[in-house]
DNA sequence: TCCCTTGCCGAAACCGGTTTCGGAGATGAA
DNA sequence: TTCATCTCCGAAACCGGTTTCGGCAAGGGA
C-alpha cells in the first residue's frame, strides 16, 4: 500500500496526495479531507525510510545506554523506556536503542549518526564533563540532557529536582530533631551527585546548620559501598543520627552495619535516600526515599527531543519535575538510645556568609 | 558523503560502486578493492533509509516490551538490551525498541511493521498461547522466540534450559537429604513456568520421588506473593524442608515468613530459585539461584533473528543455553531442627511408570 | 473586455541508494 | 580473420516518498 495506490484510487498524482496529507497550504480543503479519508480507509502508512531519504529525518529518537559493570543494575530502565516509547509513539516516532561500554560510547554515536538511525539523542545520566555533548555538538545533532548543571549552557535539558528533594530532606530531618546529619554521595562525575549534595547543604543552611565534612562520604553507588560508608560513619567519635544517601542502593547497605553496632534504623538512626527503588519497600523498616516518576520523565524527554529536532531552540526546552517523598519507616527517629553518649554536641553552626 | 561522491572520486558511476561494495560478481577484483579503500578513506557509510527503500530491509531488529505493572521489575533488562545491541551492531544492524501495555501489543507491532521500522522481532517471554506468533505469521514477518514450548512448531527459538536447571536442583536437594520439596511457580501462561515445573518433576522422578500436589503453588512472581506462598507451605501439617521457586523475586519473600515461624533459611529450610537476580546475593544467607547470562542470550537472539531475516529457515534456528547454578547459603540444610515433628514421612514414592 | 491575481493541481526533479540491462572491449576458438 | 563468449562497467530504471515549478481555470479589478 504505497502513496501511489492512494493517488490512483483518488484520481490524483502522488505529489498532490503527499501535499494533502502533509497539510500543504496549496491544497483545497475538500481534497485534503478526501485524501485523508481514502488514505486511512486503505490503511496507508508512509514508509519511514522513504520519507527519511528526502526529509532527512527518520523519526527516531536515539538512546545509547552505557553499560557499567559496577553500576549495572537499573531497576527503572523499563519504566524509562516505556515513557520514551510512549512519547515517541504519540507522534509516530520510534526509539532506537544501542549500548556501549561506559567509556567507549563515541563510536556508537558516530555509527548511529552516520547511518542516520536517529534524528537526535536523549542523553541519560548527565555528567559534569560530558564528552557526549561535545561530540553531538560537533556533529550538529540535536539532543536533550537528562540532568543539568552549570556547564550545560545552550543545551536543552530536563531534570528531576533532586536538589529540592534534598533540601526538604534537610528540613524534615532537622524538624525531627537531628543535628548530626551525614551525607553519602553516589558516583562522582555525574551531575545528579553535586545537585543532591548542594541541595542538602542548602537545606541545612536554611536551618542554620552546616554539613560537617567529617560526615560526608562519596562514591557509594552499591550496597557494598553503602555498607562501608555507614560503618565508617557510625564508628566516628561523634556518629551521625541520620544519614542521607544519594542513591537507594547504597542506602540499603546501612541496615547491616547499623545492626552490628546495636543501632536500629528507624529508631536510633534515620536513613533517607533517593530513587524510589521498589526494593526499599521490603527493608525492615522500609526505606524512606524520594521516588522519581521515570515513565513521565521519559515521555517528557521524548517530547522535548522531538521539538528540538523540529526546530525549537534549546533555550526554550528546559524543564524540571519534582520527586515525591515516600516517608517510610527508616526516616523516623525516636532517640530512645544515644550511642554517641549523652550531650553529643550539635552539628556546628554556620559561619557568616551564605 | 554519498555514494555518488565516492563514485566521482573513483571516476566510476554510483551503480558500479554500489555493486563493488556489495560484492557483486560482475566487478573486477581490482575495482572492488579500490572502491572499498576509497569508500572508507572518505568515511562513506550507506544511508540506512536509502537502502531500505529498495532492498525492503531497514537492518533493524524490533523488540516490543510489554509493560506489566504487576511484574514491572526487570533487573536484567539492561544486560539483555546490551546483548541484543551487540549482536545487532556486529552486523551493522540496530535495535528498535517499543513498549506496550501487556495485553495491547498488537497495535504496536502493527505500526512497526507497517512503517517498516523493523525487519523482524525478538519475542521475549514466550507464552503458552502467544498471540504475537499468529500476528507475525499473518503479516509474514520473521521472528525468534525467547523461550519455547510444544506449540511453537515452525518457529525459530532460543531458550535457556530451565528444565535441566530444575532437574539438577531436584538432584541436589535430594542428595542433601530433602524428601519433602515444594515448588512455587511464577506467572502462569508463560512458557518458562511449565518448563521449570516439568524439570523439577522430572528430576524428582529420576530419584524415585513425586512432587506432592499439596506442596505446589502457582502465580508467585513478586516478593509479596512469595511471602504468601511460603507462609501457606510452612503452615501445612507436613511442611516442606525445601522450597524451589521459579523466580528469584518470589523466593526473596521466603525469609520473613520462615523466620516468623522459627525456621531459618539455609538451616531449617532450603531455598533455591532461578534468575540470578543480584539482589539475592544480599539476602542472609544469600539466595541460591540459577543465573542466566542475559547478555549472551541477547546476542544469540540477535544473530538468529538476522539470519532468519536473511533467509535461514526457522527449523535451522533453534538453540538452548544452560543456566549456571550459584550454590549459595540458602540451599544448605543442616537438619538441626525438625519443626514438622520427628519421623515426618517422606515424600510419596512414585508409582510404576516413568 | 482584458489583464492580473489567486487557488489548485499535475509534472517532474529529487533524495541516496540498488538492480537490471545492454554494450564495449578483450579473449578464445574455429 | 571472424564470430561467439566473457568480463566488466555505464546507463538508466526503480524504490516510495517529498518538494519545486509551472500552468490552467476561476475570480476580481479596471
Amino acid at each position: 500500500m504505497t502513496i501511489s495506490d492512494v493517488a490512483a484510487e483518488l484520481g490524483l498524482t502522488k505529489g498532490t496526495v503527499s501535499r494533502a496529507l502533509n497539510d500543504y497550504p496549496d491544497i483545497a480543503e475538500g481534497t485534503r479531507l478526501r485524501a485523508r479519508r481514502v488514505a486511512d480507509r486503505l490503511g496507508y502508512r508512509p514508509l519511514g525510510s522513504a520519507q527519511a531519504i528526502r526529509t532527512g529525518r527518520c523519526r527516531a529518537i536515539g538512546l545509547v545506554l552505557e553499560t557499567d559493570e559496577h553500576d549495572a543494575h537499573r531497576p527503572f530502565l523499563d519504566l524509562f523506556l516505556a515513557g520514551l516509547s510512549d512519547g515517541a509513539a504519540a507522534q509516530s516516532w520510534t526509539l532506537t536503542v544501542a549500548t556501549a561500554p561506559v567509556g567507549a560510547a563515541r563510536e556508537t554515536y558516530q555509527r548511529l549518526i552516520e547511518e542516520r538511525k536517529a534524528d537526535g539523542f536523549v542523553l541519560p545520566r548527565t555528567r559534569l564533563e560530558d564528552p557526549r555533548v561535545e561530540l553531538l555538538r560537533a556533529s550538529d545533532v540535536p539532543f536533550v540532557l537528562f540532568g543539568r548543571h552549570k556547564t550545560t549552557e545552550g543545551c536543552a535539558w530536563f531534570d528531576v529536582d533532586g536538589a529540592d528533594a534534598m533540601r526538604q530532606t534537610a528540613h524534615t530531618l532537622v524538624a525531627r530533631g537531628h543535628r548530626r546529619i551525614a551525607y553519602v554521595g553516589g558516583s562522582p562525575g555525574y551531575a545528579y551527585n553535586g545537585e543532591r549534595h548542594a541541595g542538602l547543604v542548602h537545606g541545612l543552611a536554611e536551618k542554620g546548620l552546616a554539613l560537617d565534612p567529617k560526615l560526608v562520604r562519596h562514591g557509594a553507588n552499591s550496597r557494598a559501598a553503602g555498607e562501608a560508608a555507614t560503618a565508617e560513619l557510625l564508628d566516628l567519635a561523634h556518629p551521625p543520627t541520620a544519614i542521607v544517601f544519594a542513591v537507594d542502593r547504597a542506602a540499603l547497605g546501612a541496615w547491616r552495619p547499623a545492626e552490628a553496632r546495636g543501632r536500629l534504623v528507624g529508631r536510633d538512626l534515620a536513613v533517607v535516600a533517593y530513587d524510589g527503588d521498589p526494593e526499599g519497600a521490603y527493608a525492615e523498616p522500609p526505606l524512606a526515599t524520594w521516588a522519581v516518576d521515570w515513565g513521565r520523565a521519559g515521555t517528557v524527554l521524548a517530547e522535548m527531543l522531538i521539538k528540538r529536532v523540529l526546530g525549537t531552540p534549546a533555550e526554550d526546552l528546559r524543564d524540571t519535575m519534582p520527586a515525591q517523598f515516600l516517608d517510610r519507616g527508616s526516616a523516623s527517629f525516636q532517640q530512645s538510645s544515644d550511642p554517641a553518649g549523652s550531650g553529643a554536641e550539635n552539628q556546628s553552626h554556620m559561619g557568616g556568609d551564605s
